[in-house]
DNA sequence: GCGGGACGTCGAAGCGCTTCGATGGAGGAA
DNA sequence: TTCCTCCATCGAAGCGCTTCGACGTCCCGC
């Protein structure tokens, strides 16, 4: 292994003029730092990591808490995982991954061994029990999602209570008159878990507001289930011309259903939905939809976590602004 | 911060001795090693995960590189993760997750740095880049999938080649005299991705030895390709009775595609699949299908990177035995 | 021509841990 | 009792890097 002194040997200076001349933090002579990165290139130095970890009280490396949970869509985790090593890449920062399993104990184990300088925790629950630990550590944290009580701490999501409006909004521009949600499965909602009980609640403000008459109804993840709700809300809202699905999972299953039931979308049903762009488009119907920006979450999550390791203020709140995406599955409501 | 030497105050021992007490790597007495522990817990103290490196030379971390292709099914890919940061945590290692983007130039740094012990590399071509540099590392590594020319790599995987033999053998066991497969996109044949090459060879080989009918057709991952690729069959192979397909995207629309054509799963057309196996029980038909075991194959993985790691040596071939689940989308041929 | 800043570089300390050789004390054999 | 062995523990060195204070050296202004 080459190590730091071998550089200085080579280029003729001391260790910590090599130190200095690589990281920038002390002037350095043009040339000097020349010799030293000529040195540098001929050994094929690379610094140690945890000797500079230990030196510099810094890993730079990040922690990424992945879910594991049903209800949660796995190409939505996977990219959004992507993104986060890709972003902390470009900072010069790796990404250790953890799973939701490991609970509060794998948090403070990566905390407090110093394997990491910051942490990024997704699928953040309502009543989070991570959320007093994570305030207590003493290494900044942005959480994926908004707890109940977000005091102290960084969020970045999708303003899904905005995506919710968006979508209904949409119909009640096309005339739509009745709408149903059909949403997570109930223990999604049961849990706790935020962004879903967000769009409800934009979609029944929205709807509301609107006037339009609507329905919310949670929906399993499966194509059985998709079948059932289909059936319960012709049954339930006869009238019904416009649907908002949040539930990846169901969207092509519950198309199907509808088309069997005799009614084809858009010309006698339109439907919007939250979820990711590839899916909206990929399905038979491709769906009008608000993106689910799992990407840009996740430059947005590290790039936060990027600014508080310098000690800058970030915001406590960032919600980003959904973004609705015509397809072939909204239409106008026929004149009645 | 509590570190080693205020443990060491604590129980009224050296820091040397609380390092062996700890590690076990020297004999300590019982009275001893239970006041050192007591001083752990009541301090909490936590080993700096840096220092220990650095004095160790042991990272205690994995790299893990994921692929990030089309092509490659998501959830597989996200559950291969899983399983490798829950084994790797058994043996008190953590994960460090890079991209294939980075590409060698990351191999080379997380081992050169010596951030990691070890690595475990995902999606192998069957002439990767990679491999010359993983063979020169001075670090273990574990390949998913297998390489043209693997002498001095450790690799693990699926049997793809029995699968395929299998799926056809079910296929020819039920009566079935003309079949095909439906395989993965085009450009994963192109760029040589082994375990797609395999089936493709069991399938052909175990279709010649049972003297059946046989044609291999790639299938783009969208539900159009599938719809084409259904109608070709039929037009190409109009005996056509057993269809084996190895690509998860398709298999659904497919189904579809065939029903829409006039044929009934299994009654007109039977049908087998190498997929996860919550993939071919969720479908609308439940597939009988070869399991993916993308948690075992993680597993194994670090199974075998740690024994590495200790200096054992390892088999350099793991092919584990593909299991075949009867479902409902297989059924006897009708007599002619 | 001399004092005082800059500027560029050096040396040493120290980050928190592991590990090696050394040490002391207890216990057994003679 | 003496000597030797073995066991448990200690002290010090060192892992490879960063960082702090100190030390020339050069140049400018008076």
């Amino acid at each position: 292994m080459v190590k730091i002194t071998d550089v200085a040997r080579n280029a003729g200076v001391s260790p910590s003029t090599v130190s200095y001349a690589l990281s920038g933090k002390r002037p350095i002579s043009e040339e000097t730092r020349r010799r030293v990165e000529a040195a540098v290139r001929e050994l094929g130095y690379r610094p140690h990591a945890s000797a500079r970890a230990l030196a510099g009280s810094r890993s730079n490396v990040l922690a990424l808490v992945i879910p594991l949970r049903t209800g949660i869509h796995v190409p939505v985790v996977t990219q959004f995982a992507v993104s986060v090593v890709t972003a902390a890449r470009r900072y010069d920062h790796d990404v250790l991954l953890l799973t939701q399993e490991e609970g509060e104990d794998g948090l403070r184990r990566v905390a407090d061994t110093a394997l990491v300088d910051a942490l990024i925790v997704m699928d953040v629950q309502l009543h989070d029990p991570r959320l007093p630990l994570l305030r207590s550590l003493d290494r900044p944290s942005v959480l994926i999602g908004f707890p109940r009580e977000a005091a102290g701490l960084t969020c970045v999501d999708l303003d899904f209570r905005a995506a919710g409006e968006l979508c209904v909004e949409r119909l009640a521009g096309l005339g739509h008159r009745v709408v149903a949600l059909v949403g997570s499965p109930p223990e999604v909602y049961v849990r706790g878990t935020a962004f879903a009980q967000r769009v409800v609640q934009g979609f029944t403000a929205a709807a509301d507001r609107c006037g339009l008459a609507s329905r919310v109804h949670p929906c399993e993840a499966t194509p059985a289930a998709a079948r059932r709700v289909a059936e319960r809300l012709l049954r339930e809202q006869p009238a019904l011309t416009g649907v908002v699905v949040h539930n990846e999972a169901v969207l092509e299953p519950l198309i199907d259903a509808f088309e069997q039931l005799g009614l084809r979308v858009p010309g006698d049903l339109s439907i919007t939905a939250i979820c990711p762009d590839e899916t909206a488009a990929a399905l038979r119907v491709p769906v009008t939809s608000v993106a689910l920006p799992s990407a840009e979450l996740g430059e947005r999550a590290v790039d936060l976590l990027l600014r508080k390791l310098t000690g800058a203020e970030v915001p406590e709140a960032t919600l980003l602004t959904p973004h609705l995406t015509n397809r072939a599955s909204t239409a106008p409501r026929d004149a009645p």
